[in-house]
DNA sequence: CAGCATCCTTCGGGATACTG
DNA sequence: CAGTATCCCGAAGGATGCTG
């Protein structure tokens, strides 16, 4: 596993730069959105464009448009149109998207130690004032 | 393990607030460089500041000094100042902070393997045209 | 060396209006 | 419904100078 450090060479792929796999993995993945919706879709499955939105709880249309491109880009997600009107278009993991899932529920599961964790102090806290 | 949905309830935590543990665990250990300084502290161990900074690669002083702060605030790193001129800050993981590795190792692993695959696939697309 | 304070710029992202 | 297209603001973050 490539170790993260600023001296290691610069690699390329597509057009997208990184000096390690744990960066682009960041490149990928990482940012304000694409976590949650990444989770989203896959936990609950397919989902509608206004699903989504509801689901993120404060997105905007334009960014989850925008990351949900760049997510398909990558081939993290594949963007079903159906041609009708209204229009319907569905959201959903790619399988190269899928092997992404048991990592998110790993941090998922982080914060629920976290969580256990930090109340216990919270608590001990308390008591001791 | 909790669901990300906009529906569940607020939680709390001292002064943050969040909707699922996945959700806290972006707001603890998400960002832009957060992941990388954790990364970097879990792999090669204590770092000064200035190594620090040298191995993000970017990062502008004010910035690593932001984000540690975050990130020793929330019990993920152990500042140790020694007394002494010219000053001298090791920063290394707390107990706590170490339990993340793992998943940050993973992350790295997933960033490999797409790496691979999405080489495969630049590879089959030049030899198509 | 490891910061803090200040100023200043950039651009992420919100609000709004419009369309196939 | 699921988007584009603009406009625009404000916070994130960069640059610089100073200090214990």
């Amino acid at each position: 596993m490539s170790v993260p450090t600023g001296q290691c060479p610069l690699k390329k792929l597509g057009d997208r730069s990184y000096h390690c796999t744990f960066e682009l993995t960041l490149q990928i993945i990482g940012g304000k959105w694409k976590p949650m919706i990444l989770y989203h879709l896959g936990c609950d499955g397919v989902h509608r464009f206004s699903e989504l939105r509801r689901a993120l709880n404060g997105i905007t249309q334009k960014m989850l448009t925008q990351q949900l491109r760049e997510l398909e880009a990558d081939g993290m997600v594949h963007r079903e149109v159906y041609p009708q009107v209204p229009p319907k278009v569905e959201y959903s993991l790619t399988p190269m998207g899928r092997t992404i899932m048991p990592v998110l529920r790993q941090l998922c599961a982080w914060g629920s130690e976290y969580e256990r964790l930090a109340a216990q102090q919270e608590q001990a806290h308390l008591q001791a004032s």
